[in-house]
RNA sequence: GGGAGCAUAGCUCAGCUGGUUCAGAGCAUCUGCCUUACAAGCAGAGGGUCCUUGGUUCGAAUCCAUGUGCUCCCA
């Protein structure tokens, strides 16, 4: 058989086939049964989306933790799902109307969202299907979308009773305003960028002294002068103080506005005087409410000017535009006194990156601050680790955020999302409902006699977020039937997991809605990814062009590759640098894995009786021995990932393999080319194989299925995938076996072969002194194996100089080497010095009285015995220093 | 401007309640090997003032303070 199998592991057509098998077989199906259930709902993706680097590490991670649990014995259901993303995709929709030449205005609401749909069922879900190339066993009979009808129903309902409990308003606010999406955003979707600017000095001359007097104002936006409706300065401000009360006229539309003072106004920032335009930015609202300012809006919803601007040839320019007209116009004019280059912080719409207009606007928001005060477990249940984050440090992130929330702008205008279910009259008076019919009787109660025709509901959608933070209910049907067996099962879930920038869009609001709705946690522990970004810390974005296409590199390094190379340098809140030698890695370690399935693949088998006892005992060793590693390093792996340290997990499992089961376990048992091993060996082996597998698949769960398929002879039906994790097991067999001397003895001498260009093919004796010879005797045969020794006396060796310190032993080669002997002098001398400095600092400790007074009785213990191994080890020193 | 976090080998990171079995791991580097499982490999090696300066302590990578540098969040 070995002879056929090919030494590079080939991912593609294995990846493939069994992927099919799992779907075929249905294991990732989850119905609620008497197990204990094990349930994580996928962060919605947007349903326009690509699989991006980032959703490659996050559903990994998903993926690992179900995985294992399922394998665990429970019953584990990952629901997958997506977003409508209604900005995103209602531009990618009119887009794509645009190169048809039709225009959204032309189109009636239906006939939009018929185009819509159209466009989801095309294209839409494209990255459930990648999610499927990266192995992620998701419940794929439970994918639900944001937009069918019985979550938006959800949405809806929950829409209608927040407001009923008086958690939901409509009101007039400054809202940040999208105008390439022409709709209000919440603070949340509005990302802060520095860019470079210019800060504008605009003098406004004295009402009825034009020609002489002015006071000058800065602004990094000329073009909203035109909507200025005051100057204000600060009371304490002795330069402008005595302007208080006059009036200046804006530039060019000479515009009377008056000069207003309040002590909100920095005077160390540009000149100290602050132009007001209570329409377009959020602080001079105040003002202009403070001091009853009139508001002039000069902007359309799309971000050119209107009418209101009072200057005929900016009328329909864009804003962008006009700021550069208007400069050099001010200029002409000389009402510039100077122009500075200035760095600052401009919004932009996280969606459609369009700069934000601060934007007076009608709109429908949660009362954040109610629905804190009736929900304080919210943030309690987060601080106490009830809902554990890992990493902890985000508790930080999230805490400051709930303590400084501020009310939720829900209200999205767009067609493209549940529409919300407000109904208004002809004279403007609203009643929220679920129907018309519904709106009709709400009316009624409230006195109010109207028509079905003359009632329409609110043209506005409610934000994606909204769908998506009931996700954990909704994809349920939590809300459809309150107790029905699915999320009585299944809620609350287990993990999430997610990224940090997602923190207050998903987490936060996930865990408010589970209070609210549920009375109940919506998840027992968040899981914190990092950000990818490439090696020179740059997140990874589409305009740098910085971001591989997963599906390639899944091509390149297979699947298993690319989620072993991201995981194992990935703790939890960890940016990853990405780099593709990190998934070489990955490769490499399917192809070691692989290789050491061939290497037993090809062994010919025999009966044990065919063997002699020497070589028995020593397998049998060799296998007990790496047993109890086993188990030691799958305990270490259970406390690895009750910590959540995925990347520890995998490094150790990881080693395991590649250190303790290949390099050390595969060579000890290995029969010389052309012998055949013993039956006990050989079963044995693969029994440790088939282990190790397990204990790998979640993260790799391609070659690992190949391989577990191929190490026996399985049935239909069988796989590892619900395969049972191995248990640790505590009763440990013959644990007197310590290796750890021949293990070193072996380095030691291959070290010295490195060193003096022994080949490994030149056997010698040697001769080792020692008052422990247990430590070598049942091992000899391993020794000789491992590092080619034709035999092994115990006696001081008969060679001066080619002496091997192992532990406070000496190990003799008898071999004649030309030493360097004044290297070897030099070598020895600085370990005696080491050793030297290392007596005095405990013998330090040991004669200090307080340390022993203080310090644990054990400790004091170790220290002595440290003393005493320093003091051997330094015995031997000297004496290899005089021989030489 | 407000808040939070981080600083340990060339790189990415572990180091819990202080005690040289705590100075570690992986990758990278270097040396020698095409040894019939694997060169996507094997056997070895080198590499760190644990950011600075103080303090607490018998003892500090670990605790405290200061400074410096970086990152993130919020306005």
């Amino acid at each position: 058989m070995s002879i056929e199998i090919s030494k590079i592991y080939s991912a593609k057509e294995i990846e493939d086939k069994w992927y099919s098998y799992w779907i075929e077989q249905n294991y990732f199906h989850s119905e609620p049964d008497s197990r204990e259930p094990f349930s994580i709902v996928i962060p919605p993706p947007n349903v326009t989306g690509v699989l991006h680097m980032g959703h490659m590490l996050n559903n990994t991670i998903q993926d690992v933790l179900i995985r294992r649990a399922r394998m665990k014995g429970k019953n584990t259901c990952w629901v997958p799902g997506t977003d409508h993303a209604s900005i995103a995709t209602e531009a990618k929709v009119v887009q794509m109307l645009r190169e048809k030449g039709i225009k959204k205005s032309d189109l009636s609401r239906e006939d939009f969202l018929k185009y819509a749909w159209e466009w989801k069922e095309k294209y839409g879900g494209i990255i459930l299907e990648q999610l499927k190339k990266l192995g992620a066993s998701c419940d794929w009979q439970r994918t639900r979308f944001t937009m069918e009808p019985k979550l938006s129903g959800a949405v809806t309902d929950v829409f209608i009773d927040l407001f009923e409990k008086g958690m939901i308003y409509r009101g007039l606010r400054m809202v940040n305003w999208d105008p390439q999406g022409k709709t209000a955003l919440s603070d949340e979707e509005v990302i802060y960028k520095e860019v470079n600017s210019k800060l504008y000095f605009i003098r406004y001359k004295f009402s009825g002294d034009e020609n002489s007097s002015f006071i000058t104002i800065a602004t990094t936006r000329p073009e909203t002068i035109l909507a200025d409706t005051a100057v204000c300065v600060n009371p304490n401000d002795e330069r402008y103080n005595q302007f208080i009360g006059r009036t200046v006229l804006v530039p060019f539309i000479n515009r009377p506005i008056p000069i207003i003072a309040d002590e909100y106004v920095a005077m160390d920032f540009g000149t100290g005087c602050l132009k007001v335009t209570p329409a377009h930015d959020i602080n001079d609202y105040a003002l202009g409410q403070k001091f009853n300012l009139p508001i002039i809006d000069i902007l359309n919803d799309d971000g050119t000017l209107n009418e209101k601007c009072e200057v005929e040839k900016y009328n329909n320019k864009d804003r962008f535009a006009v700021r550069k007209q208007i400069a050099i116009d001010l200029e002409d004019g000389g009402f510039i006194q100077k122009i500075e280059e200035y760095k600052n912080q401009v919004g932009t719409s996280e969606r459609t990156g369009a700069v934000i207009e601060p934007r007076l606007s009608l709109q429908w928001w949660v009362d954040m601050k109610k629905f804190m005060a009736k929900n304080p477990q919210v943030l309690d249940s987060v601080m106490n680790d009830e809902i554990k984050f890992h990493p902890a440090k985000m508790k930080n992130t999230y805490k400051h955020w709930l303590e400084n929330i501020k009310d939720w702008c829900i209200s999205r205008q767009l067609w493209w999302g549940q529409r919300i279910p407000a109904w208004y009259d002809s004279k403007g008076n609203f009643v929220v409902a679920k129907t018309i019919d519904e709106a009709i009787s709400k009316f009624k109660v409230q006195g109010l006699k109207v028509e079905e025709s003359e009632i329409k509901q609110d043209e506005d959608v409610l934000d994606t977020w909204f769908s998506s933070w009931i996700w954990p209910i909704s994809v349920f049907d939590g809300f459809d039937d309150k107790s029905n067996k699915d999320i009585n099962y299944y809620y609350p879930t287990n993990d999430l997991v997610t990224g940090p920038d997602i923190i207050f869009f998903w987490v936060a609001r996930m865990v408010m809605s589970g209070y609210e709705f549920k009375q109940q946690k919506p998840f027992n522990n968040v899981y914190f990814t990092g950000l990818i970004r490439d090696k020179q810390r740059r997140k990874m974005s589409k305009s740098l062009g910085n971001s591989p296409d997963p599906l390639e590199l899944i091509e390149k390094f297979g699947a298993d590759g690319v989620r072993m190379g991201m995981l194992l340098c990935s703790p939890a809140g960890n940016d990853i640098l990405f780099d593709e030698s990190l998934l070489e890695q990955g490769r490499n370690f399917s192809n070691k894995i692989w290789n050491a399935f061939r290497l037993i693949k090809g062994w010919e088998i025999k009966p044990d009786s065919q063997f002699d006892l020497e070589l028995l005992k020593s397998n049998q060793i060799s296998a007990q021995w790496f047993d109890n590693r086993l188990d030691e390093i799958l305990n270490d792996i259970e406390n690895k990932f009750s910590d959540y340290k995925l990347s520890e997990a995998l490094m150790a499992i990881y080693k395991l393999i590649w250190d303790d089961f290949c390099s050390w376990y595969l060579e000890m048992i290995k029969p010389n080319f052309g012998d055949p091993i013993n039956q006990s060996t050989y079963t044995k082996t693969i029994e440790l194989f088939e282990k190790l597998m397990k204990i790998l698949h979640p993260f790799m769960p391609f070659v690992t299925e190949e391989i577990w398929q191929n190490l026996d002879s399985r049935k239909k039906g069988e796989s590892i995938c619900i395969a049972s994790y191995p248990n640790i097991n505590t009763s440990k067999v013959n644990s007197e076996n310590n290796l750890e001397r021949a293990f070193e003895t072996i380095s030691k001498i291959r070290e010295l072969r490195n060193k003096n260009g022994i080949s490994p093919k030149t056997s010698f004796e040697i001769s080792v002194k020692t008052n422990e010879e247990k430590l070598y005797k049942p091992y000899e045969f391993l020794i000789k194996k491992l590092a080619n020794i034709s035999s092994i006396v115990y006696a001081e060796g008969a060679s001066k100089s080619n002496v091997l310190a192992v532990a406070t032993d000496q190990v003799f080669v008898e071999l004649n080497i030309q030493l360097d002997v004044d290297a070897e002098k030099g070598k020895a001398i600085q370990e005696i010095k080491y050793l030297e400095g290392f007596l005095q600092s405990v013998d330090q400790k040991l004669s200090n009285a307080k340390f022993v007074e203080n310090a644990k009785p054990e400790l004091i213990e170790k220290e002595k015995q440290k003393k005493l191994d320093a003091e051997i080890k330094m015995a031997l020193l000297k004496s290899k220093l005089n021989k030489l």
